[in-house]
DNA sequence: TATATTTAGTCCATAATCTGCACATAATCC
DNA sequence: GGATTATGTGCAGATTATGGACTAAATATA
């Protein structure tokens, strides 16, 4: 719907290295002739491109490659990770944690540093993990790697670059790029949530369609479609703790009543449990009231994802956070309620699965939001072409 | 996400047509120069552009501008609405409905047949609709419009051109595109609720972002985020009927229990009432049950709408449908549940208003949809570029 | 083993399109 | 009436992709 510039003749090179870019990262390893089939480009543009992406060190011919039919074997070209990385970062209530990936996607180095923000002050916070990022970054360059931007998640809704409200740090409306642009880097800020579904999709489950449900002290979701995220006008889409489960159930803190963050929020679940992992000792165990609680907790997630079901069509549901390791005791009422309330509407109701992804699902997910913005336009990645000329030749 | 192919001289040009041709839809007349300022283009470009563009006649100079400045003044150039229109259909329960909008979105042509197609066999109705589409193209090709495209609504979703369900009609799987394109023009089959929410967007209020909410006998809902429609994975996003609003609630048809269709779909509301105007009536005179009928249903919209706001963030929410007529009485209540619900997280709930489009907001929204896929991309429309030559030269 | 066939990648002349500048045009300002 | 300013067009030149010829390197076949 925005205004859209006209396509010049640098423009279409760069649209068309993105576009062989983008195939050798979903190909794999390709060769010319194969990158010439696919874009509809002539193998003489494709060889030019390339060059350029060999020449910035983007790419690497990795041997000839044998198809098993007769004629010349092609070299094939693929994505290199020793050049190109990115950074992501993240500040949560009792962490923070970095990690850099490289333009394969390969995680090349993780960082997670224990650190209570509860009603913390933003810049002290902010300050703490720039130390953090400067040491990686430095690290990173010592193995040859060049930083070409990095993104942050926080757990709150962002709108604009400014995180709008962060209820469990007690931050409000602070505009957290502008005290990291030390860096001097180009640093996107956006929802754990969102970055931990992309994490999911890239370094998970690999499915482009799904809504990934991350259970922390809050709940939050990202919902990703043909692998993209859906953010909605104001980038605050997705908070399905807040979903009406029980229209007069008990007071929330968001000033609602019976939301499911009432019901399934780590504080619920935790119930007498000091942790997680006691919370699967006790369950393990059997205990009764362990138990309980979560079959509680698995039936208003099943009302909760049954509205979210039919808002938002997903083509799976991904459980992680806290949910991950709860899995097995959830899924039975999560997945019942889902079928007997669909019913009708749908043949079968999507699939239910858990986070193949660890507890870093969204530090990966920043890092690689960056990869990807790079693939989708190289020829704007700052840090790419380096040397005299700023740009593809 | 999906392969993108490389771009080569004539798709640059075909794309620049469309920057031009969209900067015109976009900001009404305006000079060559001015379009070159808006594109980034130089005029040169944009004048064998704009040459293209009168020669097919999609538009023509309006004559002279005067910017109030000094200087030689500019010829206004702009969307012509003499020569290239579109078809929108609609099928809904209890009516078939058509109308031809051109290329400027002023509707040229209003058709709506009462036919009760409870229960109906597909086929009759296909061509019964078929033959008010004949009639309908005839009638506007004598008036020197030429049909380039069309779409239709149906009352259910829709994945790849297969209306999946339409449990009114009951029809189930219904390949209806085949079963039309004996009308020889490239058909888009799209859920009535979102060919509406497209019909508020152009035919309406004008905003880039809002919930559609479709009062019919069903509920739906489509989400428009800046100027275009959330499908979800399968196109089944914005089912808000089946929305949990009360977990015990009663059965609903779908299978599932306390859903919103209970509490406000249309036969809910009527009550006792013969037809919404009756209801209208009752509501003026004051009647009791009339006017508890509906705090209830705004109270459960209210409920549904919080849910909905939590997970696709809507910019604002417009009420069309029977929901029009009953919006004195429902705003009220469903204001009042979102304020209150909605309470920590959001300082102000999206805006309430009412549908300015009437009851046939799907079809002029399916016209208006093709027409955005000829402004999008003119070079393929079809019937665009008539006589010997088949294209933009 | 020699030759034909097939496929990969490069070279070079050509074609399509946009740019930049010069220039004619048409208005206002003084 | 001349200076100024802005619009729109013509033409040479720049950029980029194409298409066919050509070289390269493998297998198939005689």
């Amino acid at each position: 719907m925005t205004s859209s510039r006209g396509v010049r003749h640098d423009s279409m090179r760069a649209r068309n290295l993105a576009v062989v870019l983008g195939e050798l990262h979903r190909g794999g390893p390709l060769t010319r002739a194969a990158l010439a089939e696919l874009t509809g480009l002539t193998k003489t543009t494709v060889s030019t491109l390339v060059a350029d992406l060999l020449e910035s060190g983007v790419a690497v011919e990795s041997g000839a490659v044998r198809d098993g039919e007769r004629g010349r074997p092609g070299v094939a070209v693929s994505l290199s990770g020793h050049r190109v990385a990115t950074l992501g970062l993240e500040i949560n209530v009792d962490y923070l944690a970095l990690c850099v990936v490289d333009l394969t996607r390969a995680v090349r180095l993780r960082r997670t540093q224990p650190v209570d923000s509860r009603n913390s002050r933003p810049d002290d916070t902010l300050r703490r993990l720039r130390e953090l990022a400067d040491a990686a970054t430095s690290e990173a360059e010592r193995s040859g790697l060049r930083i070409a931007g990095a993104a942050l998640a926080v757990p709150g809704p962002v709108r604009d670059g400014l995180l709008c409200n962060a209820p469990h740090l007690g931050w409000r409306d602070v505009r957290v790029s502008d005290l990291l642009d030390l860096l001097d880097l180009p640093l996107a800020v956006e929802n754990e949530a969102n970055l931990a579904a992309l994490g999911e999709l890239w370094f998970g489950s690999a499915e482009p369609d799904f809504l990934y449900v991350s259970g922390e002290v809050g709940i939050g979701a990202g919902l990703v479609v043909d692998g993209s995220v859906f953010r909605g006008t104001y980038g605050l889409a997705g908070e399905l703790g807040h979903v009406v489960v029980a229209p007069d159930g008990p007071a929330c803190r968001c000033g609602g009543r019976g939301c499911l963050e009432v019901y399934a929020g780590q504080d619920a679940l935790l119930g007498g449990a000091a942790s997680i992992a006691d919370l699967v000792a006790l369950l393990e165990a059997g205990d009764r009231t362990a138990l309980a609680g979560c079959a509680e907790a698995g039936r208003a997630l099943g009302l909760a994802l049954t509205s979210a079901v039919h808002l938002l069509d997903p083509g799976m549901i991904v459980l992680g956070g806290v949910y991950a390791p709860l899995f097995p005791w959830l899924e039975g009422d999560i997945r019942a309620t889902l079928s007997a309330r669909l019913g009708q509407m749908r043949r079968v109701p999507p699939p239910l699965a858990v986070s193949e992804t660890g507890a870093d699902a969204a530090v990966l997910g920043a890092a690689g939001l960056v990869i990807q913005q790079i693939i989708a336009d190289p020829a704007r990645a700052p840090r790419l072409w380096s040397g005299p000329s700023s740009g593809p030749r």
